[in-house]
Parts: C-alpha cells; sequence; structure tokens
RNA sequence: UCCCGAAUAGCUCAGUCGGUUAGAGCAUCUGACUGUUAAUCAGAGGGUCGCUGGUUCGAGCCCAGCUUCGGGAGCCA
C-alpha cells in the first residue's frame, strides 16, 4: 500500500527515500529555504515539507499557496527545527494542482458560518477533517459493538408505503408527473397510477420492519438514512439523519436501559482511545470559543474530560413521575424560572430536561414510564393504565439522543390502543401478526447517529458533523 | 413556523452624536531576511457598508419591507 503522512510520522527515521502526496496547508519562506506543511487527510498532524531553493527552483515555491496539492519526492529526516521531531528534504516537487487567492482558506482561525457557506472544500480544514474522522471511527464502534454482541445487520427499506409511524412528516416519493396528475373519480390524486400503485414516502424510522426481524433473528440493529420533512431549523435536527435502532426478542425495559448505556459508553470509549489527536484539536478549539463566552455560559468541563464523566459514571434513572416530582419541589420551580408548566401529563419540554440534566444530576439521565398519551402507541403498557414503558436517555448540551421502548406484545392491548389514537390497523396489518403469530415480550430504541457525534466532537451545531447537512431550504451540494 | 440578534475589504472585526477621502489585523501582491512553526520586517493593491424603498441639506449609522446567517423555542433522534 501507499504510504500515508500518517504512516511517515509513525515510521523510523533513516533518511529513506520517500513520496508524500497531499494538500498545502501553511508555507513560510526565507532566503534559502521555505518550509511546507502538508495534509493529507490521514491524520490530524501535518508533516513538514523542507525546499531548498538549491533543489527547487524559488519559482516553484512561490506558485505553492495553501490549497494546492503536492507530489513531493526527498529524504525522511530528522528535523532541525524545534517544532516536529521529523521532515521531508525535497528533491523533486511534482504540482497535481494550484490554489490560487480564491481559495477561501487561510492558516488562520475561521468561523464555524465562514466554513459552512463553504462546507464543499471544508474536509481540508483541519476542524473538519477532525470531526469526520472521528465519524467514521464512532460508526465503525458501532457496528463492532453490536456484532460482539450477537445483534443482526438488518437493512430496512428507505421506502416505504406506511405513513402511519408517527415519527413526523414524511417526503412523498412519486414518479407521476407532477403537473399531470391522474385524478380518481373523486378528484383524489390516484396512486394506483404511480411507480409502486400506491403512495410511497421515505422512511422515518425502521423501527417497524426492525421488529419484524427481531422477531426471528432476536437481537438485530439496523444503521440508516432517515427522512423527516418537518420545518425543523435548529442546532439538532436535519431532514437526513441516520439512525441505529437496535431491536432485541426478550428484552424488557431494563434489559433495554442496560443496553442503551452500555452501548453509548462503548462507543464514546472507543472514540477516547482511538481519536485522541482529533478530540484534542476539537478541545482546543471549544477552549478558544469558550474565552469569548461570559463566566455563566462556560461548561465546566473539557471536551474530554466530560466524555470520560460519562463513561466512567453510571446514568442515573428515573421515572417520569419522579422527574416531575423534583421539578416540581426545585427553586427553579419556586422561583418561576421554567417558561412551561410542570405538571403530571405534560411532555417535558427542553428547559425541563436540561434542569434535570445539567443542574439536578449532573450526568445523564434515563427517564422511563411516560404517560402513555404524549407516546406512540406501540410502547407496552403498563398495569396501572397511565403510564408506558418507554425510555428517553438524555445527555447534557444536546437534550434526547436516544428514545425507546419496551413494545406492547399484546395483540388486543396494542389493537386497541392503535384505534384509540387513529393509526390504521389495516395498513399496518404485517406488524400486527408479529403479535397474531408467537408473539413476544421485545424492546428496542434509536438513537440519532449525529447527535452521538455531536456530543462525541462537542459540535453546537448538527450540520457540522454531518458531510452533507439536508435541512429545511438547504440542500446544497 | 414563532421570538430575539446580526449583516462593513477574501477572512475576523472597529467605525464616536447622522457630517470632509470608511479603518485595523490576517490573507493577496512586491521587496527584505541563513531553519521557519498561524514566521518576522517594510511597502502596495483591495469597499455598490446584504437588497429595495423612505426620513434628512447630508445615512455605514435613523425608519419600513425583504433576503441571508446566528441564538433560542416548537416538532423530534
Amino acid at each position: 500500500m501507499k504510504q500515508t503522512i500518517k504512516d511517515l510520522l509513525q515510521v523510523v527515521v533513516q533518511d529513506q527515500e520517500v513520496t508524500v502526496k497531499g494538500w498545502v496547508k501553511n508555507r513560510r519562506g526565507s532566503k534559502n529555504v521555505a518550509f511546507v506543511s502538508m495534509n493529507d487527510g490521514s491524520c490530524a498532524n501535518n508533516i513538514q515539507i523542507v525546499v531548498d531553493f538549491n533543489n527547487i527552483p524559488e519559482e516553484t515555491f512561490k506558485n505553492i499557496t495553501v490549497g494546492a496539492c503536492l507530489c513531493v519526492k526527498g529524504q525522511l529526516k530528522k528535523s532541525e527545527g524545534q517544532g516536529q521531531d521529523r521532515e521531508v528534504v525535497a528533491e523533486s516537487v511534482e504540482i497535481y494542482g494550484l490554489a490560487n487567492d480564491k481559495y477561501p482558506f487561510q492558516p488562520k482561525f475561521h468561523s464555524l458560518e465562514f466554513i459552512r457557506d463553504n462546507a464543499h472544500l471544508r474536509s481540508r480544514t483541519a476542524t473538519f477533517s477532525s470531526i469526520f474522522r472521528i465519524r467514521h471511527a464512532l460508526a465503525y464502534a458501532v457496528h463492532k459493538y453490536y456484532n460482539d454482541n450477537g445483534f443482526y445487520y438488518v437493512h430496512t427499506p428507505i421506502i416505504t408505503a406506511s405513513d402511519a409511524e408517527g415519527a413526523g412528516e414524511m417526503f412523498r416519493v412519486t414518479t407521476l408527473d407532477l403537473h399531470k396528475l391522474p385524478k380518481t373519480e373523486t378528484g383524489e390524486i390516484d396512486f394506483k397510477e404511480d411507480f409502486f400503485g400506491r403512495a410511497t414516502n421515505l422512511t422515518v424510522s425502521g423501527q417497524l420492519e426492525g421488529e419484524l426481524m427481531a422477531m426471528g433473528l432476536g437481537k438485530i440493529y439496523t444503521f440508516g438514512p432517515t427522512f423527516r420533512a418537518e420545518n425543523s431549523n435548529t442546532t439538532r435536527h436535519l431532514a437526513e439523519f441516520w439512525m441505529i435502532e437496535p431491536e432485541m426478542a426478550f428484552y424488557e425495559l431494563e434489559d433495554n436501559m442496560d443496553l442503551a448505556e452500555d452501548f453509548v459508553k462503548y462507543v464514546i470509549r472507543y472514540a477516547l482511545d482511538n481519536c485522541k489527536e482529533d478530540l484534542d484539536i476539537l478541545e482546543k478549539r471549544l477552549i478558544e470559543e469558550e474565552k469569548n463566552k461570559k463566566q455563566e455560559e462556560k461548561s465546566p468541563m473539557n471536551l474530554i474530560d466530560k466524555l470520560k464523566f460519562v463513561v466512567e459514571n453510571n446514568f442515573e434513572r428515573i421515572t417520569y413521575t419522579e422527574a416531575i416530582d423534583i421539578l416540581l419541589n426545585s427553586n427553579y420551580h419556586k422561583k418561576k424560572k421554567f417558561q412551561y408548566e410542570v405538571k403530571w401529563g405534560v411532555d417535558l419540554q427542553s428547559e425541563h430536561e436540561r434542569y434535570l440534566v445539567e443542574k439536578h444530576f449532573e450526568k445523564p439521565v434515563i427517564l422511563t414510564n411516560y404517560p402513555k398519551d404524549i407516546k406512540s402507541f406501540y410502547m407496552k403498557q403498563n398495569d396501572d393504565g397511565k403510564t408506558v414503558r418507554a425510555m428517553d436517555v438524555l445527555f447534557p448540551g444536546i437534550g434526547e439522543i436516544i428514545g425507546g421502548s419496551q413494545r406492547e406484545e399484546n395483540y388486543e392491548k396494542l389493537e386497541t390502543r392503535m384505534k384509540q389514537m387513529g393509526v390504521p390497523t389495516d395498513e399496518l396489518w404485517w406488524y400486527l401478526d408479529t403479535r397474531r403469530f408467537g408473539t413476544a415480550p421485545h424492546s428496542g430504541f434509536g438513537l440519532g447517529f449525529e447527535r452521538l457525534v455531536q456530543f462525541v466532537t462537542g459540535m453546537g451545531n448538527i450540520r457540522d458533523v454531518i458531510p452533507f447537512p439536508r435541512f429545511p431550504k438547504g440542500a446544497e451540494f
């Protein structure tokens, strides 16, 4: 295999001939010698190229500006300078591509807003190459975790005919001519004429299909794209995002919580163990940003300490009812600092979740047993007749990172609940079949992959942790 | 979608009470410098002050609408 800069930074230095291919991050010159920092994306660190004008014409160096791509042949030697232990003394420089002064990035601090505007080139920046290497590591860790724990990776459909999952607005998928829509006798659009012979959408969740697979394979997980056509303009929502959804036969809510906690800790630990350099870069950036913040907005922990803290401490597990009591007895509530009312039966607002996670417990919290009327039809009903076996994992800074539940396995109870909530039982006949034939207790959850990447990288805006973000009025690149 | 804020050089920003020719650092270009670390030093070029309209003798600054971006909220993962 060809040697990358990562390889060259690790091999034993013995004045050997090497070839470096990569992009110019910075350049400095003086009368007889110049220095070029190069990076090829293989790791966070740059390699320093020494350009001696006795070997390489000065004119060549003049053309090499930040952003240019080069192939440098030379000798790998111990560095004479202080900032690095090795460097490549160039013997020849081939220019693959020059970058003129319109190249947007410079060797200086750039705002995230500016880089976002140039997202097509942002993999060239230190911050974003680190983010995307960490994103890769986390994705790998997800597969490794489930594979090593006996789960099967299943692929659920991207195009789905069911629009009844209640997880959000859907994107329509059609091949109909929008200027000449076929109509039924009653004047409605006739989807019988459409590609699938029925109305179809992009999936909002693979859960229902995941349950079908778990009811035969035992323990499965999905890891794929999901789509929500909500007009959400926030730092933690995307119209296209990647979701991990494990689904396990014979797991009850407590098993589900154990899995969620163990899984999240595993992938975060994997990043700590394998992405040290990249995490250091992101932590440094965050420390710089914190300097401009007011004292009360500063976070109590640096990025890596925060990740270690999550890995080393148990998540707090409380019921919804207990959470309401804590909120009602809080000073925040007594001083009327909450904007939204706290009372049993209403869904918790962001401010309430933040209080529990960031002020009261100061660690991740798993909330369970929510009122049934604020949760989905498929969640297992408790004997109290009021609550369901739901669980939400709340993380500091980003709120809900995981939502899951034990599923209702009783056919009658499920069908009754679907009818009460207006979920069409005829459309979901295949889902009900799992309860009709050999039903079993089972559980699962969904984890928004970008929210996990957000937490691990410390990035505030979810659009910065996916290479090509999709959001309302945003589908560039 | 709602609330709040912002928009000045390629980038990051300053611009006093509405008053003459809109500034700085970095980047770019020219030059200097015997090994630099976001090198340093000297000089130069670079602006329809987001757009449209209004108030005024006079608008970067005040007002209205629009656009885009940011923060927060809702929906959620």
